[in-house]
RNA sequence: GCGGACGUGGCGAAAUCGGUAGACGCAGCGGACUUAAAAUCCGCCUUCCCCUGGAAUUGCGGGUUCAAGUCCCGCCGUCCGCACCA
């Protein structure tokens, strides 16, 4: 009778008792060091993906060998649970928003404790809740209060038959996604939170991320965008009567400018095109060019003379001509720049097409100021024909014209964000109400927080368009809290990023009166490994950082980085396959015969596609519940951090998941084999264990998985071939130990067979003996000019001129060497000897 | 175009500081057990050759070194991000 492993009987069994027990409750008083795990928390689109059980299979490992380790350990799970699905899902199945979440929220509540995840559920949170977003609007008021978020007006992308503004993604070829109806720029007043304020403080804060990916870094570094210039005016030359601001970088190179270039929607455009058709028609084709990444590359640098001139800030005789070009944009800037065509690839293709002067001012270092052709230097160098520059370094010169500017009046240094401020206004139901009040008299007035929380209306239709908010009957109207006349609530609601802007914090601190308690927050934040997918590398990440900012910027916490360590895991993917018309097959559709794919109900050959990212629409794609269902949760699991690295893509294969679940059943088998009576040490098993116990801790703790897994598997053969002892029980019950965080019911299921009492969650980390991580034997490779010939296996720690004498008597050495003494000899203690000849 | 990452067997990959390339897994092949299958166990598994051994081999071409997957220079390719940002 075979030993064989049943999990679907074990997962529920020990997934209960842990429930019972609270095993995975955190502890806000504890002593222990602490230790903050957290994966970046699900949407609540009713199922859970594959890949959040590859996410939250790497945090539940790191969270349950913390906890072996001795840490307490804070292991949450939320729902970001605001946003448009639950919008769509009202409008097409007449469901109610809330009640489509929060049953989404149930089934995949009850899916991810299927996979045993060591999670504190009496954290657990969501933000559609009041008793969430009630303290997001209190966080809100404060930031009001602290100057941190204005109103203004902002064009929008307007869905007129949908009534909604649209998100740019949402905007597919200048048509609503949705209505398909053509989308309009509408000016509305919108909330924006001041996060330009903390620009540089971001950029700055991203150098101490040292845990955090280069990638994101440089990610976060570009989207915040800094540059340093100089912004100054060119003074008109009549009968032009206006001033144009620009904007530079490169302030040095003022002398090589040849022209003045504006935006086409640039003020003084429209002066121009005011009286102008041919101006009006040339802005006008401006618009109109696609806005795509490819059109922008292959488009051609277009401009118009608009005959206006300006005066050299240096030389008041030397006239610039004034263009309106394409390739400049309004909302960078101020809309104009500075034309200098030797040292600004765009400047230079306008330059040869509308034939304006090329002058060469920064010569390279060492170099003569080579004429320039088809390609502008943009390196360092001295400049040249730059009058009092001539001679200075780009930099020197850049310092030297940003004094003169600021000394003669017409110009003053100035440092540009790309960055914008956040706009957070949404107009939709499922959101965050924003806490204001719109009087006649008093303008828009905070809720008082005692009024908190503003509650959504339930009773709201989706059957009209716009925002349910807006039309409801009753909801809005309120008396202003500041002269108590009548007035209306905002009905917009809050950007759901802010939702997920400090989620994390709400989980180690949950007051009923207050966002969270500052002091109970210190003690787990920042958190030490965030774990999630590249794709929120910009957005959520930044916002997130700002949020923790503002939060430090008003007192109410000490610290400004939320996340020290931050990893980027990778997708799962799956083969694709196309029938012989072209449509694609789910993998379940699909099967071998011999050494080709067939349509299992026609048998007609299959094309087998590349291997791409798990997606509905090309049906490559697995249900996490039906794997559970066939293997357990232990073989899923093992598999998500089995082969590829965690950061790569990970292949979904059948064989693979088959491969895991022969596995469990084989350590199953292994652990049952302890034998009572067996005694004696067996001195090359204790050592590979005490390197495996070693190895994997260091891979668990650098999340490399892959590489832990693999000395498993290495210890687990070993134990197999060894004769019986007492040390290969103890390996065989440390075994156990080993791979509990990552097939954690497998492990309590040992464990309780072992006839231990407590669980294997609460069970101590083995201990290293460190004598036994050395090996007292060693092999040494013998090479002959950098060949290897042979190798000799010495005690550890030989002396160099033993291992020298020993390599030049290995057979095959003497062969090759035929004779010859060798001129040289390398000695690698416990490495390698090798012999030049 | 700019920035970043990567390139190792049929496949996923490993290789600490430059020191025996291919650990470990998957697939495949051969064998044992079985009436048979599944499961399990044992063995083989980079390529080529004149096979007790030898040669080549980490995308390609150079270089540094006693020694290069690893360091340097130049190409090629794949993927990701940003993009007319002045």
């Amino acid at each position: 009778m075979q030993r064989r492993f049943n999990p679907l009987e074990a997962d529920a069994r020990w997934q209960g008792v842990w429930d019972e027990k609270q095993s995975f409750k955190a502890s806000d008083t504890s002593d222990k060091p602490r230790s903050y795990v957290l994966e970046m928390f699900p949407y609540p689109s009713g199922r859970i993906h594959i890949g959040h059980v590859r996410n939250y299979s790497m945090g539940d490992v790191l969270a349950r060998f913390r906890r072996m380790t001795g840490h307490e350990v804070l292991h949450p799970m939320g729902w970001d649970a605001f946003g448009m699905p639950a919008e769509n899902a009202a409008m097409e199945k007449k469901v109610h928003p809330g009640e489509w979440t929060r049953s989404n929220i149930a089934n995949m509540r009850a899916q991810l404790k299927k996979l045993g995840f060591a999670i504190d559920w009496s954290r657990e949170l969501a933000t559609c809740e009041p008793d969430y977003y009630g303290h997001e609007q209190a966080l809100f008021l404060d930031m009001l209060e602290a100057g941190l978020v204005y109103r203004k007006e902002s064009a929008v992308n307007w869905d007129p038959v949908d009534m909604t503004v649209l998100a740019n993604e949402q905007v597919i070829d200048g048509k609503g996604w949705r209505s398909g109806a053509p989308v309009e720029k509408r000016k509305l007043s919108q909330w924006f939170l001041k996060i330009t304020q903390f620009a540089d403080d971001l950029l700055e804060g991203l150098k101490g991320l040292d845990q955090w990916p280069d990638k994101v870094r440089t990610m976060q570094e570009n989207w915040i965008g800094k540059s340093v210039g100089l912004q100054f005016r060119f003074k008109p030359v009549a009968p032009f009567d206006s001033e144009i601001e620009v904007y530079s970088t490169r302030p040095d190179t003022i002398f090589g400018a040849s022209f003045v270039a504006i935006a086409a929607d640039h003020p003084i455009a429209q002066q121009v095109a005011a009286g102008n058709a041919e101006a009006q028609a040339f802005i006008a084709l401006c618009k109109e060019g696609g806005t795509t990444a490819a059109e922008l590359e292959t488009a051609e640098k277009l401009g118009f003379d608009t005959g206006l001139t300006v005066a050299h800030p240096f030389d008041p005789d030397w006239h610039l001509p004034v263009f309106i070009a394409n390739f400049v944009l309004m909302d960078y800037g101020t809309g104009a720049v500075m034309g200098v065509p030797a040292h600004d690839q765009r400047d230079l293709d306008f330059a040869r097409k509308y034939m304006l002067a090329v002058e060469r001012v920064v010569a390279a270092d060492g170099d003569e100021a080579k004429p320039i052709h088809d390609e502008a230097y943009v390196g360092p160098g001295r400049l040249v024909n730059s009058r009092f520059l001539d001679g200075m370094s780009v930099e020197d010169g850049k310092a030297a014209v940003i004094a003169r500017a600021q000394g003669e009046g017409w110009g003053e240094g100035k440092t540009v964000f790309r960055l914008r401020d956040w706009g957070v206004s949404r107009q939709r139901y499922w959101g965050t109400p924003i806490p204001v009040i719109h009087c006649e008299s008093c303008g828009p007035v905070p809720v008082p927080k005692a009024q908190l929380p503003i509650v959504l209306p339930e009773d709201i239709t989706f059957d009209v368009p716009g925002n349910p908010l807006d039309r409801h009957p009753t909801w809005k109207h309120v008396d202003c809290p500041s002269c108590g006349k009548a007035a209306v609530r905002e009905t917009d609601t809050l950007d759901t990023f802010a939702d997920s802007s400090w989620y994390f914090i709400r989980f180690a601190s949950q007051p009923k009166d207050r966002p969270f308690d500052r002091e109970t927050v210190e003690k787990w934040l920042p958190v030490g490994q965030y774990i999630g997918g590249v794709e929120h590398a910009i957005l959520h990440l930044l916002y997130a950082r700002f949020w923790t900012r503002a939060l430090q910027h008003m007192g109410q916490l000490g610290f400004a980085e939320p996340f020290t360590g931050l990893f980027t895991q990778g997708m799962v993917t799956h083969e694709t396959y196309k029938s012989p018309e072209g449509a694609w097959l789910a993998p379940q559709d699909v099967e071998k015969q011999g050494d080709s794919i067939v349509m299992v109900d026609t048998g007609a050959p299959v094309t087998v596609g590349r291997v791409e990212k798990m997606s509905k629409s090309k049906k490559n794609v697995v249900d996490p519940d039906d794997i559970i269902a066939q293997y357990g949760a232990d073989a899923v699991r093992w598999f998500m951090l089995s082969d590829s690295p965690p950061e790569r893509d990970l292949p979904w294969t059948e064989s693979g998941i088959e491969g895991s679940w022969r596995f469990v059943n084989r350590l199953w088998r292994l652990f049952g084999q302890i034998e009572a009576g067996a005694e004696g040490a067996d001195k090359p098993l204790d050592r590979k264990l005490h390197q495996t116990i070693d190895g994997i801790a260091k891979d668990i703790e650098a999340l490399s998985f892959n590489k832990a897994v693999a000395k498993i598997y290495e210890l687990a053969n070993a134990v197999e071939k060894a004769a019986p002892s007492a040390s290969r029980n103890g390996a065989i019950r440390a075994l156990a130990l080993l791979v509990a965080p990552m097939t954690p019911h497998l492990a309590e299921e040992a464990w309780a067979d072992m006839g231990e009492t407590g669980l294997i969650a609460d069970a101590p980390w083995p201990t290293v003996d460190p004598a036994l991580l050395v090996d007292d034997e060693v092999t040494i490779a013998c090479q002959v000019m950098g060949k290897l010939r042979d190798t000799i296996t010495v005690p550890n720690g030989t002396a160099k001129d033993e291992l020298e004498r020993l390599a030049l008597a290995a057979p095959n050495v003497v062969r090759i060497l035929d004779g010859a003494t060798p001129k040289k000899i390398i000695v690698v203690p416990d490495r390698l000897v090798n012999l030049v000849i």
